[in-house]
DNA sequence: CATGAAGTGGAATACTCTTTCAATTATAAA
DNA sequence: TTTATAATTGAAAGAGTATTCCACTTCATG
């Protein structure tokens, strides 16, 4: 059994051959973030068509089990990318639209911090930085 | 000349009827966040019907004049709040949708360092907790 | 107050994402 | 294995938000 598969049946999903493709596309892609569309583009370079409807599906299944992160950036579409064993923050090139990684413990602490104070059970935090990148700048 | 009437013509657009109303809806509303359907329904509350294509764009021209400030909320629709003095992020109950505000310096000052650190010159950035409120929580 | 530029509104369109449903496929049981 | 059944798929239709088009109206300048 392959890897892709192994991590589908852990999520407690079937394997089959579109979840296994769309698993493969999001952990091989050189480019990190992928929108549903993306997927779908890749697969058909690919020659491997597989439905937008199941992408999205696949996708929403693959993020409730944890395989997957899904990132809402500004404009209004989802990326996702596979699941990091840390979270962390992005900083998106609002020129080149880019996206860089990072995380700093000061932010992560204090956010907890933040939402005790106001009483909230934090489910979930996103941090989006906006900016030029060192390339654009110039 | 009203309040309304001068902020609008500080931002460079024309004084006319429908954008006074929609600077009056958003700033009097109780509640700070409104979507443009949002907007449109309060208008419509007060038998002041303005068309919902203009609604979106004149909340965009706001927005580029700095006027008011765009906030991309999880789930894929934007909400607009007048412009606030100080920059100021959000946490949503992601049961019944109610936004607080909140501040924090550190926060704050950690991210202009992160950006720094990563050699982006910072134009905007964008933090939302996402969790239980204190109500829905019990 | 006349004129042109800017703005408006309703309809059509775009875009992303979700739902529906008949046909297909994977898994569990025999 | 084979069969039964429950989950999955994909095409098309639908939902929701946002934008564009264009004839008509309104604003503000001379």
């Amino acid at each position: 059994m392959t890897e892709e598969s192994k991590e589908i049946k852990k999520a407690g999903l079937k394997i089959t051959l579109p979840r296994i493709k769309i698993l493969q596309i999001l952990e091989s892609s050189e480019v990190r973030h992928l929108s549903a569309e993306d997927v779908y583009k890749a697969l058909l370079t690919k020659n491997e068509e597989v439905g937008l409807a199941t992408i999205y599906r696949v996708l929403a299944q693959f993020e409730d089990a944890g395989l997957v992160i899904r990132h809402h950036f500004e404009g209004g579409h989802s990326v996702f990318e596979v699941a990091p064993d840390l979270h962390h923050d992005h900083i998106v090139c609002v020129k080149c639209g880019t996206v860089e990684e990072f995380r700093d413990e000061g932010i992560e602490e204090r956010q907890t911090e933040v939402a005790e104070k106001l009483g909230f059970e934090l489910t979930a935090h996103n941090l989006n930085l906006y900016g030029l990148c060192p390339a654009c700048k110039s």
